[in-house]
DNA sequence: CTGGTGACGTCTT
DNA sequence: GAAGACGCCACCA
């Protein structure tokens, strides 16, 4: 269910170390539905506004921040990572060589 | 039912 | 590496 769906991906992110980032089709892959990197961003978007997630630590698999270059939200996920020690460079781009999470 | 839309990914130039 | 074309699939008007 959806609904299940949702919550799955909100618990797996959750479990993301800080310092560390994992990709939409990583995470998807984790949960058995390598074709549903799509909707990972879709649970995320939708995640109860109350509810504390480690969102920023999500990018897709290029290592690219997936919010419109210097947008607000791009900005913010930028600013978290790196006051959490990840490296981003000006534009957006991360180092999964050394911060991607490998369970 | 039909078509458009994504916080995506893979393959081909 | 970079830029496009496709492929995917839940959701919604």
């Amino acid at each position: 269910m959806s609904h299940e769906w949702n919550e799955s991906v909100w618990k797996l992110v959750s479990f993301i170390p800080q310092g560390k980032v994992a990709t939409y089709g990583q995470l998807a892959a984790m949960l058995g539905f390598p074709k549903r990197a799509r909707h990972v961003g879709y649970a995320l978007k939708h995640s109860p506004h109350d509810m504390v997630l480690p969102w920023q630590r999500v990018v897709n698999g290029k290592g690219l921040i997936s919010f419109p270059y210097q947008s607000e939200q791009f900005l913010m996920q930028k600013a978290m990572l790196e006051a959490e020690g990840v490296i981003v460079s000006e534009l957006g781009k991360i180092q999964l060589k050394t911060h991607g999470w490998r369970p």
